[in-house]
DNA sequence: ATGTTC
């Protein structure tokens, strides 16, 4: 068995795939599945996908894929809460073995980085600046002088997603973002220093090299976008005389204004998301500067695994304009490479293409990281400190959150068998593994 | 994920 479908019955629209092994689909909760199913009710929905981390989420489960047909929905709550959270890689120079003083970089590090809940930034911008970082992105960043010509290269949309649009984004999100670029944020993001710790099918990397992974999205900005845009979704059903399947699915018309404007109002929050990693780059750089004056920070990659966007692909045998909804959910092209974290004191993947017939139907996805096993409540309640502790070996963690056990490695899914499982479905496989040796989390 | 129950 390479992967799950459920054929098209009741009120589904198409078959559902879930790409996941027989190990892993025993672990994922009924609610995930159900809310896959559901998606696919959703009329003008021509595919829906699950990838092996799938858990459940609001409205698609974290890991759905969800393609609409020219005729489709466009949901914001497909897409998520955390517009364009994504991960990078950044290659630094340095052999791990090159680390003199692990504790004071983490320090340097912890001090350099607003972390944690409502952290604001030490960045000052314009509200006519911040619009245009909105609208450009990287871009912008590169235009005004923050950053050099190279952080667009290797990033996903060039740190500039097209369609953005800042006069569709509320005052109250302007507000919410312009004190939070530079910031980490809390949950599940982190920023960590990995060892290559091994390479099979990589040239651009080698072992031992000393890597920096940086996980985060848009902060309140990309918060108050979707929440913005959800309520509006609600408020318009009866205008465009539609019904929902569950409100958190709630969705606008493919050509409507109001759709239209939330994919603009996304792309601002996809271009907060990318300078939003690219200024934190920039701090980080500063710190490996300070202490190691013959590193440097370069971006290997960067990409988002929560958005929609307008691609081409064939749908039984016939090639359509779809909006790709992902939530935690990557695209993976045709040839091409994904970052894969583990949690936090596990390892982490740099995965390429497998390139087949299962690639072409996943849309070109892949899985975004481990996935949960237990809420976040579960967690807290099930998982004693001792045990974290001993969860995490000799991984060294720092937090802005006190309780951080529902970040717990315990919390997840195993990430060498969500890899196997991307390997078993013919989706993607491993060309480099990630070790973690210092992790500072939001 | 989130000015963590506007």
């Amino acid at each position: 068995m390479t992967f799950y479908k459920f054929p098209v019955e009741e009120n589904m629209n198409c078959p559902v795939y879930l790409f996941a092994s027989k190990e892993i689909y025993a672990e994922i909760e009924k609610t995930a599945l159900n809310q896959l199913l559901n998606a696919s009710t959703l009329p003008g929905v021509e595919v829906v996908v699950g990838m092996p981390d799938l858990h459940q989420g609001y409205g698609l489960p974290i890991g759905g894929v969800m393609a609409a047909a020219r005729n489709g929905p466009i949901s914001p709550g497909a897409v998520g809460f955390d517009i364009n959270c994504g991960v990078r890689l950044l290659k630094t120079g340095l052999k791990a073995s090159d680390l003199k003083d692990k504790n004071i970089i983490l320090r340097r590090l912890q001090q350099a980085i607003p972390a944690g809940v409502g952290e604001g930034s030490n960045l000052n911008f314009s509200e006519r600046e911040f619009k245009e970082i909105l609208a450009n992105g990287v871009s912008k960043l590169i235009e005004a002088g923050y950053v050099s010509r190279k952080a667009a290269a290797n990033c996903e949309d060039n740190g500039n997603f097209k369609e953005a649009d800042p006069d569709t984004v509320s005052s109250q999100a302007i507000s919410r973002g312009i004190e939070q670029l530079n910031t980490l944020g809390s949950g599940n993001h982190f920023v960590e220093l990995q060892e290559v710790a091994s390479v099979s099918d990589s040239d651009e990397l080698e072992e031992g090299d000393l890597m920096v992974m940086v996980h985060t999205g848009s902060r309140g900005f990309g918060h108050q976008v979707a929440t913005d845009y959800i309520d509006l979704a609600k408020k318009t059903r009866d205008k465009y005389g539609l019904s929902f399947p569950t409100n958190n699915l709630a969705f606008f018309p493919w050509d409507s204004k109001e759709g239209r404007n939330y994919l603009g109002a996304m792309g601002a929050a996809a271009n907060f998301a990318y300078a939003n990693r690219t200024f934190l780059t920039e701090s980080i750089k500063r710190v490996f500067t300070e202490l190691y004056p013959d590193s440097y920070i370069e971006l290997f990659y960067d990409h988002t695994h929560n958005i929609a966007r307008e691609e081409k692909h064939v749908v039984n045998g016939k090639e359509m304009d779809l909006l790709v909804h992902r939530k935690g959910a990557t695209r993976l092209a045709s040839g091409g490479k994904a970052l894969i974290p583990g949690s936090m004191g596990t390892g982490s993947y740099v995965v390429k293409s497998a390139d087949s017939e299962n690639t072409r139907l996943s849309l070109n996805s892949t899985a975004h990281g481990a996935g949960r096993k237990m809420s976040r409540t579960q967690a807290k309640k099930s998982i004693s400190r001792q045990d974290h502790m001993r969860s995490l070996g000799d991984v060294e963690v720092v937090s802005a959150g006190k309780n951080i056990l529902d970040e717990s490695p315990l919390a997840y899914k195993d990430i060498t068998e969500v890899i196997s499982s991307l390997q078993i479905s013919d989706l993607a496989y491993p060309v480099a593994q990630l070790k973690p040796l210092l992790c500072i989390k939001g």
